[in-house]
RNA sequence: GCCUGGGUAGCUCAGUCGGUAGAGCAGCGCAUUCGUAAUGCGCAGGUCAAGGGUUCGAAUCCCUUCCCAGGCUCCA
């Protein structure tokens, strides 16, 4: 009998009898390895516990608490899932049930047009608990195309799924139910449930039962919103309870720094039903804030060579002829109102406007680049499933700006363009910066293949100068032109889509906008869309979650509350914030009505950056009880003047905060 | 727009089988004068999202609309 030998990932190699199976060689290796062990990646290729090794292969355990282990675990529970439902809705078809990110879904379709409901989720929950205490193996079998034609006659999209595979038009994610272009392969369970796969699956489903469901949804048939819509089952499924646990309790720390939960408890802004749908107003908190961000935003451009512009909400239709929002945007734009001398529309974007202020006169080539600025406010008739707090809405204003420039300066426009957005946007806290780079479609694009592939170059030039890692996005750019798209990452590793910096081929053609160059001829210039937060309702809503509600002391609508311990201090109290007043901080006091800890408990869940306390002591000495934001130590007898210089730098500084 | 689930006091929520609405917090008043996360007592607060229907009687059952949540689709 002879021996095959594979190589481990730590460079070792073993002998072993042929026929060997990964299994196998697990045990060999170690108990604890044979008990953890899911599946093998066999030179490089994912397979299942019970393959038999092939002579001279690289041959890596999949344990659970590894990507590709839980990956495993998650798709396993996934059909356990169908199985499950399949038991408690005979004849439901079962369409696709990957896993994702920290979990995994099924799709179903249910006899009789049924529905699942929320209280569904514990009675599949248990079916799924039962299949598992079962032990049942999870077994590997291959069949040509006709077979499994036949084997899942039952199951419409299964049958779609291998006639795609079989035709070669499957889409991507089909491949990975199937084993190759010829030949599909299924997993079968105990009790007649068989599901198409590639698996690999655990061994049994008894390495199942940490899971959760956590929602049903519906979910279009192939994401296309013309074929039906099945029943989704979402759920979450780790390798153990304590990284259970730990998920769920991550979820509930997200929920608790929700920007409308915050939004709603610091009165910050409200969306009334009055108003309709994603439609909000700004309370004075709200408004304080909004007004230093927007401060600090002209201030910046004001800076950085920007020109300040104001266009109107409302504008007649010829407008969107001309710059061809009415051909392809008419959808996102709230319908139009006839007056008597036209056809009006609520602006969806402020770019045309400023185009007719670059035409309003003759341009030279010495006053480009033309950087022109706004905070413009827009509507867009967002559909009314996708508005989404502040996040998605129907009214909000971008810090929007149009920069006019020749193709000579392109390169460097673009390079300043980006180590400004990065600038402003360390200011407000963000260090984790990430981008996309968007290129041509080539079904789809108006200017010549010359301006695309320079502007496209610039736009990457720039990035690899900044050091900011970029994935490219072949094809992904709108058809006027390529972009750069910058996401942010916050304080809990969630990244956020905000800053865009976009070339534009095509509103300089459609309003033919010129300048004249030092050859004395008339040229056409590049235009660039840069928006920086993006919209300001969404940037604000980023920055409550990223801050949990503790926004930087520059940014908080009260800075400082002032206690008196007794009524008899309120005076000096009243005296410590007119001095903070003056020199700019805003500073309220709360006289002594109720206990000094209640007050203190209020201010607290307010989250003010610095509480004041002042007493007996504080009044004679000048002096200030600093009860910090994040500190669990009060700082006790500060000099007034002290507290008062190193408040009023820190807000001056702006920047990031100084949270603990 | 589509699917599922919701909407009860400013907020968070309870409300049994269809029998005329309840708590805590917040608010207001009075008392309390207190050194770092809840002082006590009292008062007020509601067209139960809106409209229609069934019923002797509707927060509760049915229909329509609006709004919200989670997804899907969409995001030029």
């Amino acid at each position: 009998m002879s021996d095959l030998s594979v190589r481990l990932p730590d460079g070792t190699t073993r002998t072993l009898p042929l026929g060997t199976t990964a299994s196998d060689l697990a045990s060999a290796i170690g108990r604890r390895l044979a008990k953890d062990a899911l599946a093998a990646e066999v030179n490089g290729q994912l397979t299942d516990l019970s393959t038999p090794l092939p002579d001279g292969a690289t041959v890596a355990i999949i344990t659970p608490a590894s990507d590709a282990g839980r990956e495993i675990l998650r798709h396993s529970t996934a059909h356990v899932l169908a199985q499950a439902v399949t038991r408690l809705w005979p004849g439901a078809h079962y369409a696709i049930g990957p896993a994702i990110e920290n979990g995994f879904y099924y799709d179903f379709e249910l006899p009789g047009d049924a529905h699942f409901t929320d209280d569904d989720l514990a009675v599949i929950e248990g079916a799924m608990r039962a299949i598992i205490a079962e032990d049942q193996p999870f077994t590997r079998s291959e069949h040509s195309i006709d077979d499994g034609l036949e084997l899942f006659k039952d199951q419409p999209f299964k049958v779609e799924i291998i006639r795609g595979v079989a035709t070669g038009t499957a889409a991507e994610e089909d491949l990975d139910e199937v084993a190759s272009l010829s030949m599909v392969s299924a997993y079968a369970n105990s009790g007649g449930f068989v599901d198409l796969c590639r698996g690999p699956h655990v061994p049994s489903t008894q390495r199942l039962g940490h899971f959760k469901l956590m929602r049903v949804a519906g979910a279009y048939w192939r994401g296309d919103e013309n074929r039906p819509q099945l029943q989704r089952i979402y759920g979450t499924a780790w390798e153990s309870e304590a990284a259970l646990e730990a998920h769920l309790h991550q979820l509930a720390e997200a929920e608790k720094r929700d920007h409308r939960r915050l939004a709603t408890e610091l009165d910050l802004l409200s969306f009334p039903s009055e108003l309709g749908g994603g439609l909000a107003v700004w309370h004075p908190r709200g408004g304080i804030i909004r007004k230093e961000m927007e401060d600090y935003s002209r201030a910046r451009h004001l800076d950085g060579g920007y020109e300040f512009v104001v266009t109107p909400h409302l504008t007649n239709k010829r407008l969107y002829e001309t710059s061809g929002h009415l051909s392809f945007y008419k959808d996102g734009m709230y319908p139009p109102m006839e007056l008597d001398n036209g056809t009006y529309y609520m602006k969806p974007m402020n770019c045309p406007m400023h185009c007719l202020i670059y035409k309003s006169r003759a341009r030279s080539y010495r006053e480009l680049p033309l950087r022109l600025f706004e905070l413009g406010t827009v509507y867009r008739y967002e559909r009314a499933g996708t508005l989404h707090g502040l996040m998605r809405i129907r009214g909000f204003t971008q810090d929007d700006s149009h920069i006019y420039c020749t193709e000579d300066q392109l390169q460097d426009e673009i390079a300043s363009l980006l180590e400004f957005v990065m600038s402003v946007l360390r200011a407000f806290g963000f260090t984790e910066f990430t981008a996309n780079l968007s290129t041509k479609d080539p079904k789809k694009y108006v200017g010549s293949d010359e301006i695309w592939d320079k502007s496209t170059e610039a736009l990457r030039l720039a990035l690899e100068k900044f050091g900011l890692p970029f994935q490219v996005k072949k094809g992904d750019a709108a058809f006027y032109g390529p972009k750069i798209d910058i996401d942010v990452r916050d304080a809990i590793g969630r990244t956020w889509q905000l800053s865009t910096i976009q070339c534009d081929f095509n509103h300089p053609d459609r309003f033919d906008l010129e300048y004249v160059g030092a050859d004395n001829q008339r040229h056409r210039p590049i235009m660039l869309h840069r928006a920086l937060f993006g919209s300001i309702e969404r940037f604000f809503g980023v920055l409550l979650e990223h801050y949990a509600g503790n926004l930087p002391t520059w940014l908080a609508p009260e800075q400082v509350r002032v206690l008196g311990v007794r009524d008899a201090h309120d005076e000096y109290a009243h005296e410590v914030a007119r001095a903070l007043r003056v020199r700019g901080a805003r500073a309220v006091v709360e006289e002594a009505t109720e206990p000094l800890g209640a007050r203190i408990r209020r201010a607290k869940m307010e989250k003010i950056p610095y509480i004041l306390v002042v007493g007996d002591e504080d009044v004679a000495a000048r002096t200030v009880g600093v009860n910090a934001r994040g500190s669990n130590e009060p700082d006790r007898a500060v000099a007034l003047e002290d507290f008062a210089r190193s408040l009023s730098e820190q807000i001056q500084a702006h920047g990031a905060p100084e949270d603990r």
